[in-house]
Order: C-alpha cells, then structure tokens, then sequence
DNA sequence: CTGGACTCTCCCCCGGTGGGAGAGTCCACG
DNA sequence: CGTGGACTCTCCCACCGGGGGAGAGTCCAG
C-alpha cells in the first residue's frame, strides 16, 4: 500500500480541478486530503481520491451546489444519492421553465414594447361571486385556474346566471402566501342580497360576494400569454405614478379571452383594472 | 412643481421594493434618489422615480444584472436600448440550452448511472488524416462536425480511401481555446509515407496526417447524445486513476453510430479511447 | 414632550471562485 | 551542501444582489 502521494498541484492537474477549488473543497470538509503535514500544512492526495474529485467536477458542471455534491458522496445508498440527484433534476426543471418564461418576455420587451394604452376610466360598481384560493406567489396561475373552474362548476349547480369575463382579484400587497379570488359578476343572489357584502357565502357552498366599488380605475388591456402581465403591469402602475394617481387594492383582471375560449395562447386578452384616488395635494389621511 | 417627496419606505411600498434594494441602488448609482437631505442623509424619492424603480423591478424579475439595466435606463435611444436587450435575450436563451444539456444528464445520473464498462485493450498504430480547428470550449460540437464535413470533402474529392469510423482528436488539457481534430484512418497516402508524421499536408490542402501510437489504452462506449459524454469521460477517467494508471493526450472518440448515419440521436454509438501508461512504482521522468 | 415608527450607516452573511501578497518548502541540479 | 525556481501555505479582498441586525439618529402625531 506504499501508493505514492501526489501534491495538490498534481491532483489538480489529474482531476481539471484548479488548487484554490481543491483547497476550498477541503476547508468545507467535502474532499480532504488523505494526509496533511502537520509541520507544513501541505496537502497530499491519494489516487484513488481522484475518483471523487472527478465526481466533484462532474455534478459542479450541472451546477448542483457543493453541499448537495456532499451529500451524496456521503451517502453509500444508491437510492438516497438518487433521491436527491431527482431532487435537484426538479430544481433544474423547475429553472428551465422560469428561465423560459423570461426568455419569452425579454423577447418581447426587446422586440419594441408593446406599448400599452392605459385610460383613465369610471368603471361603475360590480357584484361578483367569488371563489377563493391562497397560494404561494409562483403557483398563483395554477390557483386561479382551479378557483374559475370551481366557481363555474358552483354557478352552474346553483342555477346562478353571471353576465361578462370572468374576474381575477389580486391583492395590491403581494406577500409570500397570496391570497386570489375568481369571481362572475352576478345581478342579485338570493339571499345575499341586502347583506353585508363581503362575508356572505351563497348556500352552495365555496361561493362568496365580492362588492367592487366603482370610481376612477386604470386600465389597460394585454394581448398574449399570462407569463407575460408583468409587462401590462408595468405599464399600468407606470402610468398611476405618472399620473399623480394612489393605486386602491385589490387589482381586477378581466379574463375577455382566456383558456376557456378554446383559441391559442396568443389570442388571450385581459383588461387589467386598478382604482385609483385623485389625491389632490393636501395631506392623506 | 411642489410634489411632495416620498421617504424611502413609502417609495418602497409603492415600488415593491425593499428599502435595502432602494439603497443599493443609490450607492451604485443605478437609482438616485431626488433629494438627500444633508444633515440627516434621509433619502427622498419622487413619485415620477417610481417609473424608473418598476422598470429595475421588471428586469431584475427577468434577471438581468443591475449593470445592464442601469445601462438599458441611461441610453435614452430605443434602438441601443433594443441592442441591450437582444444580448441579454441571447444569453439567456444560451443559458436554457446549457441548463437543458444538465437536465438530461442529471436525469440520467438520476435514474442509475449506466454504468459504462471500461476496458483495457491493446491498440494498434493507426495513421489518419485529419482536419483541423480551433475554437472555444463551448463550440466544440459545431467545430467537430465541420471538420468532419471537410474531411470527407476532402478525402472524397482526392480519391483517398479510408476505413473505419471517423475519429475525433482532443487535447488532454482543456484550455480556454481547444485544438481540436477531425480524421478518418488511411492505409497509406500517396506523397506521405515515409515523410515525418504529424506535419505532412496533403495535396487536396487542408488535410494534416496525425501517427496514433499503438500500445495501451482505457476505452468505453457511450450510448446516446454527445451532450452526455462527460458522463462517459468520467467513468473513462476514474477507471484511469483507479487502475493506477497515467493518461497520454490526446484524446480519442470513434464515432461508431453518428449524425452521418441517419438514426437518432439515442441511437448514437461513441467509442472514447484514451492511451495509458503503466507507471511501475518507480520515480517518473 | 414623548413614544413609536422610521431611517441612517456599518458590518457580516450567503456560494463558489479568482487574484494576489508575503512567507515558507521541496527538490533537482550543480 | 547550496541554491534557485517551482511549488505550496495562509490571509485578505472581490464579485453579485441582496438579507439580517446593531446602534444611533430623526420625524411626526398625539
């Protein structure tokens, strides 16, 4: 077993990793050297370690951090080390669809924005019946889906007749848990009507009653696909600052063409709707 | 034009950004605000700031560098601005592609490694014309395959005739720029034989003569798409040092089964070879 | 005038690596 | 047995885009 030991300098030429990445790997505990001088300090490899190096460099190449690389370099089990390797496939997956939704939007901001019109408008006041959901702010999509689903499914048990788009309210705040609600403008509900609006709940179950006050909104319609309303966005609270405008919560999206309408992506249109004070000068309450 | 000012929590809530954010990017110059009173140093934004705060929002959401965006709000002319942006459009599309390379491998490390078996053979000499380049690291695919359309180019139009796959050349270090090679293996070539290999050149132009030595060598097969050789490379280069053996560049792949052969890509058959020293325990040279 | 909310600056932390300073070590050659 | 050059050591700083917190100062409504 009289294996020779090599420097950190020939290691690192052996397994392409440079000796500050083999110094930091063993200051972290992840690949220390088989011996260290105690008088010097100097590192010295064995071989056979060159084996966890390269797999050191491999998984640093898929970009998984070095604690998960630890991980599972300390972990004998296949199926552990597996587990976690689908763990971070995930992660990875994950990234990938985030990184396209951004490739889709900066194409499109870079392609000449589209340069949304945004009016000012009185929009009268609305009673909606609504479903709600709390969700975390990357699953918000998938929640409004289920909530229209539900509501159509719950109006449609209950015999209740809705007039326009659907109607998406989104808190003005958004905080890690974002509270959504899908909502169809109803005329009168029976039995709701004259009530407190807001905490009533339709005998149906799951339907509540949204009251929207009228007034002056904003409002600006976006063409395409939801990944990319933070653009519609933008323009919409641009134009409030511009304007000299305070922004009154929730936010109301108007689904005019979406998923149920059977048309490709592209073909979607949604008025986003944001009332608005006219904060005259003087102070705020 | 007395617009009140906004202090910086204000202008935070109203941005949906952080007070931290906010005075970064002051420090780096990215978002000044209006006003910093001198005795205090309390920051005031005002609210026609809030265009240029949400635009930083938008495209940090998009994940460009602050950098680049500070860039995108200086040039007030949209065509440099829409310059900027193809770039970073760019290289977020080259990052997708990279992250899609990972995610197969990692899916395939995931789901149990395909355990290449790695063989010690003796091989023989071969001589080969090749044709070669030199590119980045990353171009490395499209470099190979354009060497590899000259090469039959050439051998076809001069009437040469090879055997066997082609093969691939590369060097053992992997530096910034790769020096990479292209041939096809000759019996003999009219005006070569005898001359000094590795610097011979054909009549045709372009085409160089490269002497494999004979000897030992590690080889393995890699089953699929070249982007998951590395996975391949590392079970060739961990049975190297675990065998206690010395790599000599350069490195060799017989592209068995490839792009030429008109299957898919998950039927592609790559032989990675890689000629080996039996070091003896004694001192090296 | 006071208390609570707000803001200031300054420092440390994350991950993974590169760069460099200044000092110490190793080894082959003379 | 020197010596010089290559190698290695430890420390510190930098990147990027922030978050967390300490300790001190400020603002404003009641």
């Amino acid at each position: 077993m009289h294996h020779e030991l090599l420097t950190i300098g020939r290691f690192a030429r052996l397994t392409r990793l440079s000796v500050k990445q083999l110094r930091h790997y063993d200051e972290i505990g992840l690949l220390a050297p088989v011996r260290v001088d105690p008088a010097t300090g100097y590192r010295y490899y064995a071989a056979d370690q060159a084996r966890d190096a390269l797999t050191i460099a491999l998984l640093r190449d898929l970009d998984l951090p070095l604690a998960v690389i630890g991980e599972t370099l300390a972990s004998g089990a296949p199926d552990t080390r597996a587990k976690i390797l689908r763990g971070e496939r995930d992660r990875l997956a994950a990234r990938i669809t985030r990184d396209q939704g951004r490739l889709r939007m900066l194409s499109r901001v870079a392609e000449g924005l589209p340069s949304y019109e945004v009016t000012l408008e009185r929009e009268h006041g609305r009673r909606l019946a609504v479903v709600r959901a709390t969700c975390a702010a990357a699953d918000v999509g998938k929640a409004v889906g289920e909530c229209a689903v539900r509501l159509t499914g719950l109006l449609g048990a209950s015999g209740v007749r809705w007039q326009g788009p659907l109607w998406g309210l989104y808190p003005l705040d958004l905080e890690e848990r974002v509270s959504v609600a899908v909502g169809a403008e109803v005329a009168g509900v029976a039995g709701v009507d004259g009530g407190r609006p807001g905490d009533e709940r339709l005998d149906s179950g799951g339907l509540d009653v949204e009251e929207l006050a009228g007034g002056a909104v904003l409002s600006t319609v976006h063409s395409g696909a939801y990944g990319e309303l933070p653009l519609a966005y933008h323009a919409l609270f641009t134009a409030v600052h511009e304007r000299g405008l305070t922004a009154r919560g929730p936010v109301r999206e108007a689904y005019l063409v979406g998923p149920g309408d059977d048309v490709a992506v592209e073909e979607y249109r949604t008025r986003l709707v944001v009332a608005v004070d006219e904060e005259e000068e003087e102070a705020v309450a």
